[in-house]
DNA sequence: CTCAGTGCAAAGGATTTGCATGCCG
DNA sequence: CGGCATGCAAATCCTTTGCACTGAG
């Protein structure tokens, strides 16, 4: 599947004309390799010798590819991770005190109770959650004092 | 309830040593009276004569107090709204395309069910989630083409 | 040769802060 | 009177953009 994942990607990216080079090739496999979504900065840390600006350019072309999913965090930063359907479904714990975020899955019967309110929420407002996806914004288990 | 409302909020105001303002009194009036989350742009449009660096200076005190609450949303403004034991518990959509926010309930079955499920995801990983609510995050019915 | 990718530097723009003044308690 | 509240203007800082250059097809 890992190999999958970069010929996806490249196809999505070729998709838009544009190409897969190594520093975006590099973003994906730091993303997919990662359980928690990263701010610029933390990718910028991984992969040496990126300008920060390119980095900046790079995971816009892969939002809108479809490869990468930009995060509502309450840090600083911006935080990506990869597109639901390349990755494993899961949601985010925002801590509001610490700015961190990380992602945390559910038994399937929970899941599949979430799943079912989630939709009856959409049948019954129109409005359409990005592939119902929920994040729980809080206080992390180390921020609490 | 009305009443209480200001009572409230100028109460949590003294407790840190601030006065609950005219234009404090306002902010928490508009947001009582509105059934989505509001941007500074928009709080500043409703009081005229209100500088906006005191106004976000306001927004900021009032969050300290624990009176309104900052929201995380897809927009370039952050959205501000009464605090959860201020206002009816309430959900979000966050449009990513439009960047507009609104309030939606569910019924109490739905709602139960949810409150168990995040109930246990925080019993699960120590995460405290804000009052245990949950926002969706996609396209409103609007900007569905 | 063409066009996208990259780096560097400068511009944008929401939010914050410094400072002087007004006003409530 | 003392301290918070406010306005104005300047500063911050994440993010975006302009421009010139390099590199892949």
């Amino acid at each position: 599947m890992g190999a999958d994942l970069h010929e996806t990607a490249g196809l999505r990216l070729r998709d838009l004309g544009q190409r897969y080079t190594a520093n975006r090739r590099a973003v994906v496999e730091l993303l997919a390799s990662t359980h928690a979504p990263l701010t610029i900065p933390e990718l910028l840390a991984a992969g040496p010798g990126v300008a920060q600006s390119s980095a900046y350019r790079n995971l816009a072309v892969l939002e809108e590819a479809g490869v990468v999913r930009r995060l509502l965090t309450s840090g600083d930063f911006a935080r990506y991770e990869l597109a639901e359907d390349l990755a494993e479904h899961h949601h985010h714990l925002i801590c509001v005190r610490c700015g961190s975020a990380e992602d945390y899955t559910v038994p399937t019967a929970l899941e599949r109770r979430l799943s079912r309110a989630v939709s009856e929420a959409e049948a019954m407002t129109g409005f359409e959650a990005e592939h119902h996806r929920l994040d729980l914004i809080g206080t992390c288990a180390g921020c609490r004092t």
